[in-house]
DNA sequence: AATGAATGAGAATTCATTCAT
DNA sequence: CATGAATGAATTCTCATTCAT
């Protein structure tokens, strides 16, 4: 009897799995620790396999890297993009776009994100990868509709573009310090934050 | 031909100076690199000596880092309590508060004090200093001032103590963030953050 | 739906094909990297087969490499013996030996059996077989027809047992330095080097 | 009492035993084991010291070799340029010449040449530095001093440039067959090997 | 027989810490 | 007090070998 090797889509979905199974525990351990706390064994550990096995998959500690924030990147275009067929006013949208941004599963993103901008160590790729989404894309991004809101009487007067980085600024330390599931930090309410582009 | 021995004296003095000499530069690392990414030698650099001198001022790494700590708790115990010496409305000490925490000249004490809360490799220790101040102590504290702000009209309606600490939270993002010099990240003006406090 | 299964014969043929076809691309690359240079991969890969297929025809790397020696030295036993069928006088015997030495094609058995004998990690089995056909075998089955050449004429007087080893030794560290193709070395003129024999 | 640190002069002194202490002893542990043979913990072995300290003085296994072949380099100009002060004819040199190139104190030299030629992984640096002094500048050095015993009578007619190269070729040959001290190989006369250049 | 996923021992390198001077 | 040489534990990465399919 003639066991025949796995035949090709069945490697390839094995390869698939292994590297989603990769990139979940490598994005959990580099959002908590940073890319130098983080350990080659803690991701092996994580994903339930031997750390030669990581190798098989990932030439190095560096390639991982960047393939999660490749990822990351990626994510948050999408994000940006799909606020656009939003239902409602502008700062409806933008009441979105802060619940979105604020939502727990998207931490570990900010977080990589966050490290890529400003750990050691970090590939000199993820730093370029990271540079090309600058604030100024987000803000650029953000510009139209902010400015539809303050037309609208929804939106505080004064220097757009100064609000919006403002308001990313404050969200996304808000997102650096909630990576910690035990945080002394507070979260605060949607309504709070949204003061401070509304003005009232 | 040997000079006279110093007398116990100068030798204290020396080592005061010396002490203070290596604290400022393992504060300046510290707060840059995280306490995975500062070498020892980064500091012994900074400060402008050999690393072997490092360990006849500080048993370790740890203990180093531990002393950072504690002086940053204090430092921000001592800001808090100046909050009572000053004039005007409660909304203008927020104001004074706020600006206070945004100075640039604090920022090494914030990233200190949040990768204390946060990073791995942190000593025991120096984890339970930061939980004894944890947040509700701050909110603890602030709450009379919010308190006489919100029957004056100058806050907005609501719950104070989640108002006080998402305000700190928000604060405290900011300071991580701004830690890396050449920062994407914007920091807003005092009145827009006043927004999310006064409610207009 | 599984075709019949091979019978014996056609199975002991396909091995023997996949064992030559291994043994010929290990030679290869063991002749050009050494053992420790070289690794299974590289084997496979020459042989164009999966890595895991060479486990079927050899036990270990180490087994490879003493199937490989054991192969280099019948081999030059065997280039030893034609000698004594070639035409000619004991100079022309002598000239056919240095050609059939020097010959391209036999070089990555030089570089096997020099490794064998000089490099570390070589099996101890290998070592072994190598040392069995030491330098004194070969002179010892030279020295007849040395000895006659010597009475003819033909050959420089003096103490032939030195001779002979030397002249291998010369040949063999010339096959030892060609082995990579853009060697920088020059092979002699078979004249030029027959005159170390001659003494003309 | 005040011990005063070790002063400049001393560390300098220390500093360069050690270096030539671990020059010494990677020069015996590459020359007969190459470059992916040689594990660092033997140079350090070797040496007599930890594997720490040798990072302390050699950045990398690479920067250490990389060194050796600089020295080995220097050597052999030196080697070659000395023959120009030796008295006696132009054969008198070049039998000089030869007893220098197969003294066994150059053998790690040679050795270490060879593998900077031929081996895998080594440094592109060390590459580069051993095709600089090809053996085209080499001949090109001797081709005057052959000449002149070509006129002399003393060397057989022919290319001089292909004998000189074939002549350094057989040495080369042996010196690296002659490495392993238990060797197999036989080092010949010099009176034998010159049989090659003079055609008697 | 054939494949490539999976494992783990071993090697290069870094860095906190100790110690002789 | 001050220096930097010295050590060794810990970390990244490689590769021979095994094994399920």
């Amino acid at each position: 009897m003639t066991l025949a090797p796995l035949n090709d889509e069945q490697l390839h979905q094995i390869r698939d799995e292994r590297k989603d199974q990769i990139i979940a525990a490598a994005l959990n351990v580099f959002a908590r620790r940073g890319i130098i706390g983080t350990k080659m064994s803690m991701i092996a550990a994580e994903a339930g396999i031997s750390h030669g096995l990581l190798y098989h998959y990932f030439k190095s500690k560096e390639e991982l890297f960047n393939t999660l924030v490749q990822g990351a990147m990626i994510e948050s275009q999408a994000a940006m993009r799909s606020l656009y067929d939003l239902p409602g006013s502008a700062i409806d949208k933008i009441r979105a776009l802060t619940e979105e941004i604020l939502d727990d599963r998207g931490a570990p993103y900010f977080m990589l994100i966050h490290q890529a901008r400003t750990s050691d160590g970090v590939p000199e790729k993820a730093r370029q990868l990271v540079e090309q989404y600058s604030m100024k894309t987000f803000v650029d991004h953000l510009l139209p509709l902010f400015t539809e809101g303050q037309q609208a009487g929804e939106i505080a007067p004064g220097n757009l573009e100064h609000l919006i980085a403002s308001y990313l600024s404050v969200l996304s330390g808000l997102m650096v310090l909630n990576t910690q599931e035990d945080s002394a930090y507070r979260k605060p309410e949607i309504d709070v934050l949204l003061r401070m582009v509304t003005g009232r």
